[in-house]
RNA sequence: GCUGGGUUCGUAUAACGGUUAGUACUCAAGAUUCUCAAUCUUGCAAUAGGAGUUCGAUUCUCCUACCCAGUACCA
């Protein structure tokens, strides 16, 4: 969910100024490599109506070979390998980087070091000096262990004692000193790949990125960015930044996690996604969810429109969308607020489109209808419904007979002195055999009020025996759908079930 | 711990330094109906605490508290 709101605020960003939307795929973990997972981003974004101008070709594929459309392929930065490389080079050259030898290992015994010693180990200004890296080891050493070993990092050389000064379209102007900072690795000697740090910044520049809208994990890293650009001489065209606040769990404390969805009942993912290990997850577009209703909810977590609409289209979203109405605190995820959502689009759908929605839930339950009965029965019934699913749970008896009957509604209703009553009901139908909703509403009230029946408990008696239990859509409605005929049979089977 | 960010009803949010602090979701009550749902009406409910600036602070400044993030050869 925080990746898609991401992704959809950096969309209508995106549309709103007439700029590209442009897909990159940030791969340069290969520990973290998993299957599928670039596949399912884009399907993701596919059903949420988010469609990038550049970086996935009309497949679905992600793009490595340039072309007019997509001129800055590879979009995939584990293709871009030789890229990184040549400016992590020009970083040492310039001396804003250095090589560093240091082993894992030994640079845990630092930190154990200097835990022991109650203090934290930072691999900065301060240290640097005594550790094993190009900065300290003779050069014919250090043109020795490039050649010898695989095993070397890259880092950046933090100046020192330098105020960095930002500047965040949402949160404003920030200050940092570099003494605080640490000299981060730009090229990881695990898996030879550069760190998110310089990949980033390379293709920001390379891909002529206007604006930065990320998540608020990244605002830490922004002053090694700035510095970066500072390193790279590309402060001129440096993209400007907007961090995001999180989105968080619905109760308690913390960042929202996939946890708390399986735990309280929501789905925290767009498509339902199994992982490795064969568990899987939630999606919205499984769970009943229309992409509409899921955009939109999205959009208004954390953002607002300064008006008090509610409900925007994807062209609503990027009319009014703009970063200054884009809240800094983060925003706790309402389930409820949720399915409010989906409730809404659901009834501005039109009958023939939720009938045609409803048809394969028909199947699903052994129904066979046609087409304009469906429809007659989503008019009435779509005002009751959250999900498409629940207008089969709502109607299910206008289907087929009800299965069983509701014991409580049993206990409270089918009573000699109801029954009886539905049973005449039954025969004055069958006699008179009214046609319409209104016709058959008129004749069983006019019939009931004549005698001075109690109106409620027969009815709900009668409903009962029409559709299961006590509750749903008026008997008018449901004689109306099911026929005279088989209300007839059905109040029949009740009264040889229960007993009459 | 350190660094940075944040703080308006339970939740999402609104409010040129001047409002009875508004709206939506949830919840409750009432109306309506043959029941349920829907609908309509009403209600409950907030500026974290403390200083300061000001005629006046939700809004500006500082302090405290609490929350979040980062502190990886992850992104």
């Amino acid at each position: 969910m925080g990746g898609v709101r991401t992704a959809l605020y950096n969309y209508l960003f995106a549309k709103k100024n007439g700029g590209d939307f442009i897909i990159r795929i940030e791969d340069t973990d290969s520990h973290r490599f998993v299957p599928g997972a670039e596949q399912y981003i884009i399907e993701a974004l596919t059903w949420c109506g988010i469609i990038p101008d550049e970086g996935v070709d009309r497949d679905g594929k992600v793009v490595s070979v340039p072309s007019e459309r997509h001129p800055h392929a590879p979009y995939r930065q584990s293709e871009r390998k030789p890229i990184y490389r040549r400016y992590a080079e020009d970083l040492i050259a310039s001396g804003n980087a250095y090589y560093a030898f240091d082993t894992p290992e030994e640079l845990d015994a630092c930190r154990k070091e200097a835990e022991a010693a109650g203090q934290t180990f930072i691999y900065n200004q301060k240290t640097r000096m005594n550790l094993r890296n190009s900065l300290t080891l003779p050069a014919e050493e250090v043109e020795r262990l490039l050649v010898e070993t695989t095993g070397w990092t890259i880092r950046f050389k933090m100046p020192e004692n330098t105020i960095v000064k930002m500047d965040d379209i949402i949160r404003g102007h920030i200050e940092v000193n570099t003494d605080t900072l640490d000299d981060k690795v730009l090229w990881k000697r695990a898996d030879e790949l550069p760190t998110y740090h310089l990949a980033n910044i390379v293709d920001d520049h390379l891909m002529e990125i206007t604006e930065v809208i990320r998540g608020e994990e990244w605002l830490p890293s922004l002053p090694l960015h700035y510095l970066l650009y500072q390193a790279f001489g590309w402060t001129e065209t440096q993209p400007r930044f907007a961090h995001l606040s999180l989105l968080l769990k619905p109760v308690g404390n913390g960042k929202l996690s996939k946890r708390d969805g399986d735990k309280m009942g929501f789905p925290v993912f767009p498509l339902q996604w199994t992982n490795a290990e064969g568990e899987t997850s939630h999606g919205y577009r499984e769970d009943g969810y229309f992409p509409e209703a899921f955009v939109n909810l999205l959009a208004l977590l954390g953002w607002n429109p300064g008006t008090e609409q509610e409900l925007f289209t994807m062209d609503e979203l990027i009319e009014a969308f703009s970063l200054d109405k884009v809240q800094k605190a983060g925003a706790k995820f309402n389930p409820d607020k949720a399915k409010w959502f989906n409730k809404e689009y659901l009834r501005k759908k039109d009958d023939a489109t939720l009938a045609a929605l409803l048809m394969p839930v028909l199947k699903k339950n052994g129904v066979e209808a046609d087409k304009a009965f469906v429809e007659r029965v989503v008019a009435l019934v779509k005002e009751r419904a959250t999900f498409v699913e629940d207008m089969w749970t709502v109607a299910h008896y206008v289907f087929k007979a009800p299965a069983g009957f509701a014991e409580k509604d049993v206990e409270k209703f089918w009573k000699e002195e109801n029954y009886s009553k539905v049973l005449e009901l039954k025969e004055k139908l069958l006699e008179e055999n009214p046609s319409g909703k209104d016709a058959i509403g008129e004749l069983l009230e006019g019939y009931i009020r004549e005698r001075e029946w109690p109106m409620g408990k027969v009815m709900n008696c009668m409903r009962l025996a029409l559709a299961g239990s006590a509750s749903g859509l008026g008997i008018a409605d449901i004689i109306s759908f099911i026929g005279i005929p088989e209300a007839a049979a059905r109040i029949e089977r009740a009264a040889a079930s229960l007993g009459a």
